[in-house]
RNA sequence: GUCGGGGUGGCGAAAUGGUAUACGCGCAAGCUUGAGGGGCUUGUGGUCGCAAGACUGUGCAGGUUCAAGUCCUGUCCCCGACACCA
């Protein structure tokens, strides 16, 4: 009588027995290959679920297989610990932050050990300790150094829920990516980052020497958006004033008015009265700015595409065309897009001709080649001008060409006639890192009414987090709450001075950690560079996709940055990155606790063992996929090791009988699994790895009818070491108590397939 | 609108230009069992046929090739990111 599989009855036992023989101990000084393995911190929420087993447990296939394969492994772990959510909770439920993400890290890690990782947690790293961020506050002090931190007052993005200054880059559709609250526009003080510095060296190229996906290497490319144009300046007439336009196609032969947003000089000077203009017009314009002021950049896309504006009574002269131009002024242009001013040009660009068409101006669109032929436009969309007044015309200087060619040459003749300047122009904006909030690292400089700004000299960091503050919103920042820890002696002049109560965007705590992760305790600075030099940069990068356009471009400028400082060789922190899709419930939408469609982690440990879940969320779609959780699926999973569990209790206890023939087929279906497990483990695609067992699985089952050796036990145990990166608890238990064996079979060799498999089994 | 990624059975999904649908789920029939929502065996793209088999088949329309899910051109649809960006 064979005992059936029983998951729970050894699982817990080997977890123990690992951590007694510490196999899974990293050893930073090997002299093995390294590889280094990432998988992006996972925020302290405080309830793990089964999306993070789906993020970690390739991983950790792949961080066994390659343990397996000779390689020294290092598979870390930490904690994204600062920030709003913490900070939010400990409101709501009156629980200082501090002990509300501590108390959450307690419970994940419990749970995250049930996964069955190879990660050593003795080199955790927590963003929210001193240890932590008085690194984060010591590349803050090198950047300003640097001039890559300063001080900007700018209109800035400003979440009214969570009190405080977010990124571009965290702003979707117009909302706080945390909360969801419609983000405003408020004129704030604050730190930027000069990530605009580095934007020529963060585009990819088209052939990058790491192995990024597309879809992020042409999203931050697009974010950067870098484009090549021309400023064109247009003098208005009777006055000193000209008017630059930014164009990447000067379509100068079309253009028929200028609009300048809200913002810009022009409408300053003329409300201020420097320059003059028509007084119902001046009246008009003074309106059309106030109503402008009150709108934020929401509201103005709120309102949709319906084109405002009003005229300002002056006129430009379009000197490339030969002919003067009305100015409007009008908020579908944007301060600060390009100059603040466009050149209309209706008859080729669609908001433009929404523009022209609500107030009547002309409308020309441009042909080339001959007597205007349509079909020789290829570069603009069709507008409809019928019933407006308008005209096309064949323009002279464009003519014979293509009309991109025809817009180079504009922009060449503008330039070489001193109206214009070539220029690039770029998307990315500096990068705003005040945050007004608590949780979160302090900004290491001093406020001194005489020396200004000072920076906290290096050895009196870190600047630790004061425990005591009133971190409830009231928008004066919580730390400035704190009178004592507040007010200081400026290090310069010894006067009495305040500290900036910000803290720090929790994207800068994750820009660098994967480097701290070497060396958490190290006291010289941010990481010992000696090992880095030894053990980075990160072999695979895990993550999610949402990071995209946030978190991978900071780490990337981060890692540029140090490379400034020569505390790197290289440029690039991860050689490849890999993004991961999302679990679904059961239900086929996104798991939440409102549809109570979750899927417990715990539970599904409880009904079929951590193995199982393991399997089954490499088996049910690939990293990248995102589907729904099938308790079908599952079921299937489980059966397929219920089967080997049963072959090996049967087969392989009693291991005295000789005699017996192998089957030859089946060996070389063996090799060729092995051979294709291999392939498919390194190129991360776990789901077909699994089938590919499961094939053997059925081969296997069937030659043990008319044969019941037909693989001798060393090569049983060699499916049984593809299988463990899988199912590490599982094979374990049959590796030793089966087979005997004394050490664990994660520290034993991949098996090795030399050379060709010619035979092809039926 | 722009940019990226995709459209393959009832479902999740496989296929260095070379037998399309591996593997799993589901479904059907049979066996096992006191019983079974358990275990095992077989079958399972569609149409026609009792059958052997024939025809057809990877969103749609063309093309390249001895050979196309895969390469090329056009087109439709879905997903994601960005977006009054000049």
């Amino acid at each position: 009588m064979v005992n059936r599989y029983q998951p729970q009855e050894f699982e817990k036992k080997w977890a123990e027995q690992w951590k007694k023989e510490k196999i899974n101990i990293f050893n930073p000084d090997s002299n093995k290959e390294k590889y280094y393995v990432l998988v992006e911190l996972p925020y302290t929420s405080g309830d793990l679920h089964i999306g993070h087993w789906f993020t970690f447990t390739h991983p950790d296939v792949l961080s066994r297989f390659k343990r397996m394969n000779g390689f020294n492994v290092f598979f870390p772990m930490g904690y994204d610990a600062f920030g709003l959510p913490a900070e939010n909770a400990a409101i709501k439920r009156k629980i200082h932050p501090k002990d509300w993400t501590m108390k959450n890290i307690e419970t994940m890690t419990k749970q995250f050990q049930q996964m069955g990782t190879m990660i050593d947690w003795d080199w955790m790293t927590i963003t929210c300790l001193p240890e932590y961020y008085r690194w984060n506050q010591w590349i803050f002090l090198k950047m300003y150094e640097k001039g890559l931190a300063f001080r900007g007052k700018t209109l800035s993005n400003w979440c009214p829920s969570c009190q405080t200054v977010i990124a571009n880059e965290n702003i979707e559709n117009g909302k706080c990516w945390r909360c969801g609250e419609t983000v405003v526009q408020k004129d704030v003080e604050q730190w930027f980052l000069k990530i605009t510095d580095y934007a020529e060296q963060l585009i990819w190229d088209d052939k990058p020497k790491v192995d990024w996906p597309t879809s992020v290497r042409t999203g931050q490319n697009n974010w950067i958006g870098k484009k090549s144009g021309i400023n064109i300046d247009y003098p208005v007439k009777n006055t000193e004033e000209t008017i630059t336009c930014f164009t990447t196609a000067p379509v100068n032969f079309g253009m028929t008015f200028i609009v300048v947003a809200p913002e810009h000089d022009l409408v300053k000077k003329i409300i201020s009265g420097e320059i003059k203009v028509d007084s119902k017009c001046k009246k008009e314009i003074e309106e059309y700015y106030k109503k402008a002021q009150e709108k934020t950049e929401m509201d103005r896309l709120m309102e949709g595409k319906k084109k405002t504006g009003v005229f300002t009574g002056l006129y430009a002269t379009n000197r490339i065309a030969g002919w003067d131009v009305p100015v409007w002024v009008a908020d579908f242009a944007i301060g600060n897009v390009g100059t603040g001013a466009v050149q209309g040009c209706p008859g080729h660009d669609y908001k433009d001709f929404e523009f022209a068409k609500k107030f009547n101006l002309p409308i020309i669109r441009v042909v080339v080649g001959e007597d205007g032929d349509q079909s020789e436009i290829k570069e603009s969309r069709q507008i409809i001008v019928k019933g407006m007044k308008g005209k096309m015309v064949n323009s002279k200087f464009l003519n014979g060409l293509e009309f991109s060619e025809g817009l180079e040459k504009t922009m060449d003749y503008a330039e070489e006639k001193g109206w214009g300047k070539r220029v690039f122009s770029y998307h990315i904006r500096d990068w705003s890192i005040s945050r007004q909030r608590y949780w979160g690292t302090p900004v290491p400089v001093i406020h001194c009414i005489d020396c200004g700004i000072v920076p906290v000299p290096e050895n009196n960091l870190p600047i630790e987090l004061p425990y005591e503050v009133d971190f409830t919103p009231h928008g004066k920042p919580p730390l400035a709450t704190n009178e004592k820890w507040l007010n200081v002696k400026c290090p310069k002049c010894g006067k009495p001075a305040k500290r900036d109560a910000e803290t720090l965007d929790t994207f800068f705590d994750s820009a660098w950690y994967w480097f701290r992760y070497l060396s958490p305790q190290y006291e010289k600075g941010p990481f010992d560079e000696l090992r880095a030099s030894r053990l980075t940069p990160v072999d695979v990068y895990f993550g999610g996709s949402e990071h995209t356009l946030g978190h991978t471009l900071y780490a990337r400028f981060f890692t540029k940055f140090f490379q400034s400082l020569k505390m790197l060789n290289y440029d690039e922190f991860a050689l490849k990155r890999i993004q991961h899709g999302i679990v679904l419930g059961p239900d086929g939408s996104k798991m939440s606790k409102s549809k109570g469609n979750v899927i417990n982690p715990d539970d599904v440990v409880i009904e079929y063992g951590s193995d199982t879940a393991r399997l089954y969320l490499c088996f049910m779609m690939p990293y990248e996929g995102t589907g729904a959780w099938s308790t079908q699926t599952i079921a299937g999973v489980n059966r397929f090791l219920g089967r080997i569990w049963k072959i090996y209790q049967e087969q392989y206890q009693r291991l005295n009988i000789k005699d017996q023939k192998e089957d030859e087929r089946l060996i070389i279906k063996l090799k060729k699994t092995i051979k294709k497990v291999t392939e498919e483990i390194s190129n991360i695609k776990m789901n077909t790895s699994i089938a590919a067992m499961m094939e053997f699985l059925n081969d296997f089952e069937k030659s043990l009818a008319p044969n019941p050796y037909s693989l001798t036990p060393e090569h049983a145990k060699q499916f049984l070491q593809i299988l463990a990166p899988f199912a590490p608890f599982m094979t374990e238990e049959i590796w030793r108590n089966v087979f005997g064996e004394k050490e664990s079979i994660h520290l034993s060799t991949w098996p090795k397939v030399e050379g060709e498999i010619s035979f092809d089994p039926p």
